[in-house]
DNA sequence: GCCATCGTCAACCAGATGGTTGACAACACC
DNA sequence: GGTGTTGTCAACCATCTGGTTGACGATGGC
């Protein structure tokens, strides 16, 4: 199984079926049964959601009588949109770099052979 | 397959190795070899691992000579970042309706058997 | 034309995943 | 104490996934 955090996370929400558990989470707090209702499978079969949601971080399970209450920990989610976001930002920046080379650039482009970008530091 | 994109990209990003490579291709394009050099796998399973993320709008392919640069598609990544800020700030604007609901309440909150509210600091 | 290089395709394999059904634990209600 | 409700555990199954190796297509350099 899937180790890292964020990787877990990604994992738990590739599923339609979680990510819509998450979405009515959001609006409220609910039981198994409910959360099942909607979907056309077995309780076990959500139950077994549940448990990837809760691995994830994502939910948490109380205890009322034979209830177990599920709750959204939506805090994990800024895992996901930090990640995202740096790229995001970084990938933008390129960008934005790119189009600062094109106009300090003369315009003779003749000859721009296999990789224009010059240094590869990392 | 998963038909929907934001499951695929989700799942996309699910892989430490993948999530790996579109933070390199952040900085700048690059080949499939280059993307292969520092992981202890097969040129083939790179090659794998770009399907998924072309499938999932992550990346393109153009090609040169024999080489076909890989490049990132940062604006998918939206997609992600809109559905889960989307669910964060429900939740978060669900607690914030909670405490004015506490708030306003009296005092009288004398049977509270259910869930104590106790830390669960993961 | 011939060869080296870069990358993909195909077949295969082990392990994870999402679903099922059946049994059972925990609890409320009578 | 017996019964119904709620949910989990265990075993099983089909499919997906990430890896491998081997073959091969595409292209540039000689």
């Amino acid at each position: 199984m899937a180790a890292d955090p964020l990787s877990r996370v990604f994992a738990a929400l590739a599923d339609p079926t979680r990510r819509d558990m998450v979405a009515r989470l959001a609006v409220t707090d609910a039981t198994v049964g409910e959360l099942a209702e909607p979907y056309d499978v077995s309780v076990q079969a959500v139950s077994k959601h549940l448990r990837v949601l809760e691995d994830a971080g994502l939910v948490s399970r109380s205890r009322d009588a034979q209830r177990r209450p599920v709750h959204l920990e939506a805090e994990v989610l800024d895992l996901m949109t930090k990640w995202i976001e740096r790229y995001r930002r970084q990938a933008e920046e390129r960008y934005r770099r790119l189009d600062d080379v094109l106009a300090a650039m003369p315009d003779d482009t003749s000859d721009t052979p296999t990789t224009p970008q010059g240094g590869n530091p990392s």
